[in-house]
DNA sequence: AAACGTGCCAACCGCTCCCTT
DNA sequence: TAAGGGAGCGGTTGGCACGTT
């Protein structure tokens, strides 16, 4: 059982920690042909280790831009609020925490906060170490305001979606759902993508609140393109990040 | 000093996303 | 439109370090 197992299916590759050496070498390898090609790396580099893993390793340890050392308070707090607004989402948690990885955000987690009291500014309690954020549960952000529903990470990827959404188009996740719609938040952009749960109520939009990518934005009535036909949408009031977490 | 318990965290696995063909 | 494959994400594991008995 164990690492010797999971270890032995593929005896020809290391696993475990990483060698200074097998650092050096991945190091210089990226240094010379940048990154990317997860798969080839390994082969090219002369490294017995998997793609996955060298990523991992570049991504968490390697890169220049990693911050070392501990977290400090005021990314603690952050992280904090990052987590009561966005749920388990490592990876876009630790986007608003230069330096920082989501393996490293979801080990201090973990660590430090799982289970622990948390502050309840955006009316929501502290997240169970494996409760997730899915589309049957209430937001973490969720508030007592019955305009303002959840806020919602947005990526700045355009997703079109059928009438039939919310039944269906999930893109195979369970724990959101995918949408678009005109964002007057990047004027440059055509579109905006969310992650809505609980967003499509008998073809009502009852969403009010979502996150852009460097914005908070506050709709009070949103609408979105749905198989070429909008909904009707307000303009959005810009808030700042400030704003909703004092 | 040795045994045991606990916490931390690097790394792995499985699943999903998404791009290309 | 569907299939295949690479990339990315989040949950989990296991070894090590450190503290306690």
């Amino acid at each position: 059982m164990g690492k010797t197992v999971r270890y032995s299916k593929n005896a020809g590759l290391h696993r475990g920690a990483w060698t200074v050496a097998e650092d050096m070498i991945l190091t210089d390898y990226i240094t010379i042909h940048g990154e990317g090609g997860w798969t080839s790396v390994p082969q090219k580099a002369g490294l017995k280790r998997c793609g996955k893993s060298c990523r991992l390793r570049w991504l968490n340890y390697l890169r220049s831009d990693i911050k070392l050392g501990n977290i400090s308070p005021d990314e603690k707090e952050l992280i904090i609020k990052l987590h009561q607004l966005l749920g388990n989402r490592w990876s876009l948690i630790a986007g608003r925490l230069p330096g920082r990885t989501d393996n490293e955000i979801k080990n201090y987690w973990n660590t430090h906060l799982s289970g622990k009291p948390l502050p309840n500014k955006l009316g929501s309690c502290s997240t169970p170490k494996t409760q997730k954020f899915n589309a049957r549960s209430k937001s973490p952000s969720q508030t007592e305001d019955p305009h303002v529903l959840k806020v919602i990470p947005v990526k700045p990827k355009a997703v079109k979606v059928s009438k039939e959404l919310h039944k269906s188009t999930n893109n195979g996740r369970s724990d959101h759902q995918d949408f678009a719609f005109p964002s007057e938040a990047s004027p440059s952009k055509s579109w905006c993508e969310l992650f809505v749960d609980e967003l499509m109520v008998d073809n009502d939009l009852e969403f009010l609140d979502f996150t852009p990518t460097d914005n908070f934005i506050k709709l009070e009535s949103p609408s979105m393109e749905v198989n070429g036909e909008y909904l009707p949408i307000s303009t959005p009031n810009f808030i700042d990040q400030q704003d909703l977490f004092s």
